[in-house]
DNA sequence: CCCCGGCAA
């Protein structure tokens, strides 16, 4: 591989958080702590990057009341400017909150910031998750998930109980930041329309002041391929070697590539070329690195290589935000990325492997300079870099819309069709999902405006997709909610099936005791009836998303007991179970055809059962799926046997329309 | 008819 290098970029910047104030009130007097400069935290403390900039940084935030902070990775800005607002006075009458993406960065950094203030974690500075809350009176510095504080927002919506709101991590734009950056924007707006030009926030941040902040990034040297790749995993695996050849041992090697079937693959194929390397070659650790792998295995990345060994890692796009592994020196650069995309027309989400944006190769070469500076393989030319698209599409314009528009309306947002996103989804992708959230009867029209009904309010009331709220609300009428909580549960979560590649008999043989006709949902069901925690490992069941599931049907369970539902079980019938999932997925219905084939009864799109479904050998009639999912095919995953009666009886407006016929009664 | 990036409520 032609190793040209490229000037490193001109300075970047790793786009940052989006700082509000809430309160309009003057800033409380000033309170500089004196530091006591002989412990070692607070030492470390001031030697951030940040903590030089600290008073005229804290000079701007006094007069702002929104401002948008770019640190560089290392400027310790997600510690520190918490603190520092905090020990400023600045917000310090209410609650300072801190949202992260990720449940874990929203506990680690609590757990940080804690220990820099010494105090107990829950005291001053505390953090809320789900299934979790750390948290006090005294709290003053709360750190938690985007997405939990977009659910505090239902029952209030102009955030009163925070002065300051920091969005970090805002240039990862998931679902829910983006949906916060309305909803705060609307109660800044609210609290400030008397002082404040509202026109000032008319353009999203353009028009909001930008702070930089130094960091702690070092130089990392960037190479292109003189010529485009056509097979950029062999291209991936001659520069694994070519590295492996030159550089010494210890410097451990990041590749990124799009999925755990490639990964194992090539995983197999580095341990084999490494057994025959010429001598002078060290031995080569290849750690593959994916979400669906065991904890325990996931965390060999962190172990470091026995002495005289190279660590190479091959891994999704999951370490480039949510797992950080010290000690890269190379990262190799595939360029592709595995990613969600939707089609409001069809409403099917598409994943597909594609290239990754500009701001995503950025992120990748900077895992290779944390420590000290680094290098990036991009195995693709400079011109290819080039017609990158800058940033990548923000989630929101990615998905599904149903459950966004839900949750918009349960927080009272005057008219969701128009509302105030930072990228605006597509009008197709909002009317979708308006006309999917009527279809479940969760909102009605009247005058053009959408209105929430009092289904629909019930089921904003649960942290799921609207179908399965919809679905959960329904059961009482079959007597099996017991049973429909469960799957729910288990739908709701990450699979709780484990399926090693290598060990496909056997998993295949384990599974059978619980395999059901009725489809997959009665075979999970089965599976968490048989559930005990020793038995595990020989079942290929997850026991970690099994607990989760366990989590998650506590907090439904609940929420049901406040909304006086009745929780009964239907013991052995699961017929009434099924009937209950056609009467709330009546849209995700197949049909089978006499050709063999099935199609799906809103779209009249060919689908196939997917090979991972119980049902795959089988040919039932009427089914219906979880998702669709598009990759060679398009399959259906997770699939119920169902009656066509069931479906008409669901829905007979729906299905009386001739357009959604197939041959729903033609074939007996 | 043969298979899955990553978060989160």
């Amino acid at each position: 591989m032609p190793h040209d290098p490229d000037p490193p970029p001109a300075k970047r910047f790793k786009p940052g958080s989006v700082f509000f104030r809430l309160d309009k009130n003057k800033p409380g007097m000033l309170l500089p702590r004196k530091g006591n400069a002989t412990t070692p935290i607070e030492v470390q403390r001031k030697q951030l990057p940040i903590y030089q900039a600290k008073p005229q940084l804290l000079n701007q935030l006094r007069q702002l009341h929104n401002a948008i902070l770019i640190g560089e990775t290392g400027s310790g800005k997600t510690t520190q400017i918490p603190q520092y607002l905090y020990e400023a006075g600045i917000g310090r009458q209410g609650i300072i909150a801190i949202t992260q993406p990720r449940r874990v960065a929203a506990i680690s950094l609590a757990g940080r910031v804690a220990e820099e203030k010494r105090t107990q974690l829950g005291k001053l500075v505390g953090y809320t998750v789900r299934f979790e809350d750390v948290t006090s009176s005294e709290t003053k510095l709360k750190f938690m998930t985007d997405g939990m504080l977009l659910r505090e927002a239902i029952g209030d919506p102009l955030l009163l109980r925070y002065t300051v709101v920091v969005l970090d991590e805002a240039h990862e734009r998931t679902v829910h930041t983006d949906v916060l950056f309305g909803v705060v924007k609307t109660a800044q707006r609210r609290l400030m329309s008397a002082t404040m030009d509202v026109d000032l926030f008319s353009e999203y941040f353009n028009k909001s002041p930008v702070l930089y902040l130094e960091g702690r990034q070092h130089p990392i040297q960037i190479y292109y391929t003189k010529q485009a790749q056509s097979d950029y995993l062999q291209a991936a695996l001659v520069s694994v070697f070519q590295i492996h050849q030159e550089a010494p041992p210890s410097h451990d090697i990041l590749v990124f590539m799009t999925g755990q079937e490639e990964i194992e693959a090539l995983a197999r194929t580095c341990r084999d070329i490494a057994k025959h390397l010429p001598d002078g070659c060290g031995p080569m650790v290849v750690i593959p690195l994916y979400a669906s792998l065991p904890p325990a295995q996931q965390l060999r990345v962190f172990q470091p290589a026995p002495k005289g060994s190279r660590k190479v890692i091959l891994s999704t796009n999951i370490a480039e935000t949510s797992v950080t592994i010290s000690g890269i020196k190379y990262v190799i650069d595939t360029g592709m990325v595995k990613a969600k995309r939707f089609n409001p027309d069809s409403g099917l989400e598409v994943l597909a492997v594609q290239r990754v944006s500009k701001a995503q190769a950025w992120q990748r070469a900077g895992r290779a300079g944390r420590e000290d500076s680094g290098s990036c393989y991009r195995l693709y030319t400079e011109q290819e870099f080039d017609s990158l698209i800058p940033m990548t599409v923000p989630e929101i314009q990615r998905c599904n819309l149903a459950g966004v528009m839900l949750q918009l309306m349960a927080l009272g947002i005057p008219d969701v069709m128009n509302f105030d996103f930072m990228s605006k989804p597509s009008p197709e992708a909002v009317r979708s999902a308006v006309e999917h959230l009527e279809l479940l009867g969760a909102v009605e029209r009247k005058e053009g405006q959408v209105f929430l009904t009092a289904l629909g309010k019930k089921m904003a009331s649960f942290p799921l997709e609207p179908r399965y709220a919809k679905t959960i609300l329904l059961s009482p009428d079959y007597s099996c909610s017991e049973e429909i909580l469960t799957i729910v549960s288990l739908l709701s979560v990450d699979t709780v099936l484990y399926n090693p590649p290598a060990r496909r008999e056997e998993v295949l043989a384990a599974r059978k005791k619980f395999t059901s006709s009725e489809g997959d949902h009665i075979t999970l069901l089965n599976i968490y009836r048989a559930f005990k925690k020793e038995w595990c490992r020989e079942n290929f069941v997850n026991s970690r998303n099994m607990g989760l599931v366990k989590d998650v049907q506590a907090q439904l369970k609940d929420i049901c007991l406040k909304l006086n539902l009745k929780l009964e079980s239907c013991g052995p019938d699961t017929g009434n179970v099924r009937h209950c999932l056609a009467h709330g997925m009546f849209v995700n219905a197949a049909e089978l055809q006499p050709d063999g084939s099935y199609l799906a009864l809103d779209t009249h799109q060919p689908v196939a059962i997917h090979p991972s479904s119980v049902l795959f050998q089988a040919k039932p009639a009427y089914v219906v799926f979880n998702e669709l999912l598009h990759t060679s095919r398009c399959y259906m995953r997770d699939l119920c046997l169902v009656d066509a009666d069931w479906l008409l009886e669901a829905a007979p407006e729906y299905f009386a329309d001739m357009s959604h016929f197939v041959c729903l009664f033609s074939e007996a």
